[in-house]
DNA sequence: ACCTTATTGCGAATCATTCGCAATAACGAA
DNA sequence: TTCGTTATTGCGAATGATTCGCAATAAGGT
């Protein structure tokens, strides 16, 4: 058996971190912390770039087969809710992407070139709050930003 | 019969200006000029808010029964490829809305309390374009930028 | 007036997302 | 640890927006 030690605890799994913050924001807000709840939770925060809610389902149930499609969009729904996951909507043709949320605002950058989708939290946001608050009255409360075009590594030929 | 005069032209119905911005923008891409084209463009034209497809198919359905629902997606879709119309994205829960295109860039103030949808183009875009530019390397084509919130008529009781 | 073919109307298909409901499992209390 | 309550799941069907295939129609150049 581990030796209860009075001084610092032992460095936590990381694992079983992530997990932490999932299980803490739940129970917090009086949700209960269940087995899809979690897989889905872990594939989005191990998720390489944005998921769509199918490839979510997908890598979900190669974790944990027997997850459902519903429980999937139902956590998903919830996280977001919960200020843990946020929904993208990169183009009108294609389905809403999923992210983990860290920053409160940030800008989206999609390459049309590569496809790569990049997000910053930063000043510009905070800029166009005020903008519109001073030249427009407007109080707002989120701010999407989202560009497309090419991004610093793909080769800038003139169109 | 009118008399044709040598001097200026008499001064067009402002209803045939509309159709000519479509007409002319057909024909110099090789398009035809139908009916259901014209219709749901005056509707579009028209409108008064940001309609969504349902809404358009409804208003172009009044002005000209038998009008398709089909037809009103095609011509919609195409309008946006011609740059005459775009479609906005205002929230994941939503269907898409379509407005009319004017300026190329702009932003979009949706306010939560009365549901009115502003758009500007200024500045800001521009600043954004910049700030992206020589901040990330990244050259914008397109800028989206969605805000929720509080618009400047509505009472700003705190949340 | 005619021909070519882009466009329409129709209905069915697709895609993402949501719903209703009975069975299951979390988690606080005993 | 066991128990009871009830939030959550899995399932399958429903929904809503948008798209497709195809034969019939009609624009617009000749």
């Amino acid at each position: 058996m581990p030796a209860p030690s009075a001084a610092a605890p032992p460095p936590p799994d990381p694992e079983e971190a992530v997990d932490r913050i999932l299980a803490e924001t739940l129970r917090r807000r009086g949700h209960r912390l269940t087995g899809p709840r979690r897989t889905v939770w872990r594939t989005l925060y191990t998720a390489d770039e944005h998921l769509t809610a199918g490839q979510i389902t997908e890598r979900t149930q190669a974790a944990d087969p027997g997850t459902n499609q519903a429980s999937v969009y139902r956590a998903l729904s919830l996280f977001s809710e919960l200020g843990l996951a946020r929904e993208l909507n990169l183009g009108a043709d294609q389905p809403a992407r999923w992210e983990t949320a860290h920053a409160d605002d940030q800008f989206h950058l999609l390459c049309e070139e590569c496809g790569r989708v990049d997000h910053h939290a930063g000043r510009l946001v905070e800029q166009v709050r005020s903008h519109l608050a001073d030249q427009h009255g407007f109080t707002a409360r989120r701010v999407d930003l989202h560009v497309s075009g090419q991004c610093a590594r793909c080769p800038q030929t003139p169109i």
